[in-house]
Formats: C-alpha cells, sequence, structure tokens
DNA sequence: GGGACAATTATACGTCCGTATCGGTGACGG
DNA sequence: CCGTCACCGATACGGACGTATAATTGTCCC
C-alpha cells in the first residue's frame, strides 16, 4: 500500500518552509552538574528565560537515550565528580550523537578550549558567567539542533525507503544513479533489460522519486555513491 | 567495458587519488609576527622541519595576494604592533579566503580561543610553545590547505565551464537538472522544443557532462539549484 | 496447501531523447 | 562587407524509456 499521496519536490514534506514545526516542538537543555546547588539554579535560570530544562547528575542518562526527534541541547561542566566534560563529549560523538554541548567551567585552559571546540562545542564559557551570555549560548545551541533535526528527519524518512528496496532494486539504484541505460544495467546485473526495467520502477515508486534528478538528489543526501559511472 | 580509465563521476582529473600533487606541489607556511628575532627563529624552526616558510611584518600582503593554487597556512601572533590576529582572520574570512591558521599568543584568553575556533582556526597555541607541537599544528594546516586547493581547484574548472555557457543554455541547465523534460523546458522558455534540445546540446558540451546525473552532481557542487522542480 | 513476495522474462504501444541535416534572423567586430 | 556567434525553427530516424499486461519460478511463512 503506497500512502505517499502527498509529497513535495524530493518527496518529503518541506521542513524549510514550516517554521511553526520548529517553533511548537521546542528544544530542551540538558544541565549536567554534579553539584546539586548549582544544577538547580541554572535549571530555574534557563526556565525563568522560557526554555525547557533538565538536570542531570551525570551523563549516562544521556548517551544511553539518543532521541532525535527533539530539539537539545546540553549544558556540561567540564570538571565532573568521576568524569571528564571533554571525555563525554568524546563519546557523544564516537556515537554518532551530534547534540550541541556547552560547556561551562570553573578552570579552564585554553588547551582544553581548544580541544573542545574543535569538537564542535558551540561554546566555552568560564564561571562565573553572566546569565545573558550562558542562555545567548544556549539558545544558540538549540538552535542548531533545531536544524540538524529537520535534517536528521528528513534523512532518517529516505533511509527508510532506502531500507525498503530488494537487493536487486537496491543494485539497480546503485547503477541509476550512475547515469547508466537500462540495457547496460541489465548487462551489468546478467538480466534482461525488461527485468531491469521493472526492479528501476519499483525503486522509484519506493524512494517517492518523481525523475532522475530527484533520486539523484536523495542518494547524494544519503551519502550513497554510484556503483559504476556511465 | 569501459574506458573510464581517466576521470571521475564530474570529468574532472582525480585528484584525491593523487597523492603525488599534494606531496610536489608543497605547502608554504606565512609567518607573520612583528618581532624580527621570533619571526626569523619561527622561520628557521619551520625550515628546519622541512617546511618551506617566509616571514611577514603584517598580513596586508597575504590578504592582497590571494594565490589559490598552491597549499599555505599562516602562523599567526595575536597580538601584532598595530594589528589584532583576530580581525585579521575576519578579514580573510570576509574577503572569502579559508586559508587555515595556526595562533600564536603570550596572553591568550578562552574567549578569545573560543572566537578563533570558531571560527576555524587550526589550533591556538600559547607561548611557549613546543617545537613539535607547533610544528605538527602547522603540518595539519598545510594538510587541510592541500585538500582544500585541490577541491578549489575542481571547483574552480567547473566554474569556469558554467560561465562558458550562453543565457539560453544556462536557462536550459536550471531546468534539465530539475529532472523537466525537453518539451516542458521549451514550454518554460517560450520556444519549440527542438530549440531547446539544441541549448541542451550545447550545455551538455560544454559542461563535459556524460549524463544527466554528471551534471545533477556537478552543479551540486557549484551549489545550483534547479529553476524549477518537477 | 496456499498466500505473499521477490525475481525473472516476454510482447506491445506510445512517448521521449539524441542526432543529423537543413534553414532563417539579428548583433558584433574586423 | 563578411565572418562569427547566439538564437530560433523544422523534418526525420533510430534507439531508449515508461507503462501495461501477462506469465513462470522459487522461497518464506502461516
Amino acid at each position: 500500500m503506497d500512502e505517499r499521496s502527498d509529497r513535495t519536490l524530493s518527496g518529503l514534506p518541506d521542513t524549510t518552509k514550516a517554521p511553526a514545526d520548529a517553533v511548537m516542538l521546542r528544544g530542551i537543555v540538558h544541565v549536567v552538574d554534579d553539584d546539586a546547588s548549582l544544577r538547580a539554579a541554572l535549571v530555574s535560570l534557563c526556565r525563568s528565560a522560557g526554555l525547557e530544562a533538565v538536570g542531570h547528575v551525570d551523563a549516562s542518562e544521556l548517551l544511553a537515550d539518543s532521541n532525535p526527534s527533539r530539539p537539545a541541547c546540553i549544558l556540561l561542566d567540564v570538571r565532573l565528580r568521576d568524569q571528564n566534560g571533554l571525555d563525554i563529549q568524546d563519546m557523544f560523538q564516537s556515537s554518532g550523537n551530534d547534540v550541541p554541548i556547552v560547556f561551562l567551567t570553573g578552570y579552564g585552559t585554553i588547551p582544553m578550549t581548544v580541544r573542545a571546540m574543535r569538537k564542535g562545542a558551540v561554546e566555552f564559557l568560564e564561571k562565573p558567567v553572566e546569565d545573558d551570555e550562558l542562555l545567548g549560548a544556549l539558545i544558540r545551541a538549540l538552535e542548531i539542533d533545531a536544524a540538524a533535526t529537520t535534517a536528521r528527519r528528513d534523512r532518517d524518512v529516505l533511509a527508510g525507503r532506502l531500507s525498503s528496496l530488494t537487493v536487486r532494486e537496491r543494485d539497480v539504484l546503485g547503477y541509476a544513479i550512475g547515469g547508466l541505460m537500462n540495457k547496460q544495467i541489465a548487462a551489468e546485473l546478467g538480466i534482461s533489460e525488461i527485468t531491469a526495467k521493472v526492479h528501476k520502477r519499483h525503486m522509484m515508486e519506493k524512494m517517492g522519486a518523481r525523475s532522475l534528478a530527484d533520486l539523484i538528489r536523495m542518494t547524494s543526501q544519503l551519502g550513497i555513491a554510484p556503483a559504476r559511472q556511465r
């Protein structure tokens, strides 16, 4: 059953022209600090500025729960009781979670700053920090993740369609985006041209691609390279 | 069998698999420091490590001469006599020159580090610096620019082909990469399908595109969006 | 055993594409 | 004045494409 009736140019809902989505689904700030009183103060500061916020003693919950459906950012103390904030950043990265991180530290050094920023930290702030400066950084982080979230969601839709392809359909896709003719694709797979056409047709339907141009844009977004070039 | 012996996806020479190119055309380190003795010491340190290096009192020469044909990087002191290294970084960016910068400073702060790193600095080092650390950073910067240089060169070739198109050919390109049929392109331009075919043919030849897939990859590399989507 | 699905092949029809060949207009510069 | 170039148009042909219709085989699972 095909229920992709209302699709846009690339077969995806047009998120770029739907700011309501990003506004309705507001971001959340995860405050990670093992000092209970400071944590509470940071959380309440966020809330007073209209930002949703929750506190965490450590980052284990956040590392386990990678919920990519909602914009989020992390306010992370560099020096925790039993962990290093920079190592936590590494763990997020190696687990493929690119949630924006705002660092906060009492005893920061320039090498630490370099390391954190090089790995994509949004900010690296020193305690004591101005409220406005901190909130500004968090808002910026949330905006970054809001954009990343919509992009990731689009990408997941495409990845889902891709995974719905059969082996043969996936084969044909690889050659089709290389600009090969049906006849060449068939020869490459050792089947008749007619069969290749059938696979191609099914593939285009499943991918929701209206044209070869559409398909190529989708695959390049998914990082798929042609199996062979014409 | 095919004859794709020495061509890549976009019809350009495969620079990614030609390390000889990056090795033969070695990078150059531009040392910018207004302290003559320190500048000389840094230059000789680079040369002792086999890196080509030249010294500059200020960055005006570098800003004026944007020679993108050769890999380079800049070793920049944050505090110069009459200029701020971070402002120089800004000027490079606003002039479209993305040459990698390694900062060196005696009195650095974390906010300065954040600012520099956020704008793409490769490293932010404090004086006194270990020779190995500095050289490592410079080598990394040169490698970054070597990759950027080849990418830019490829891009320039494509941009050159694009600029060789006539107005009509450029129009047709915009619609063709949207997946429109010749008939639709002709209707869009208010001309006959035959004429549209002619323009398309010339366009494909000038762009060096063997297939629509080729063309789309080129245009996406150039940041060209379809004029209309099918 | 039968239903669902993937993979395969075939014939046939209309459309689209690329190309070749021919011709006409207007603008620009040597 | 004439060559060059951009732009426009037409006819025609072979091949490629998309689609519809139909059929066979094998596998997996209930």
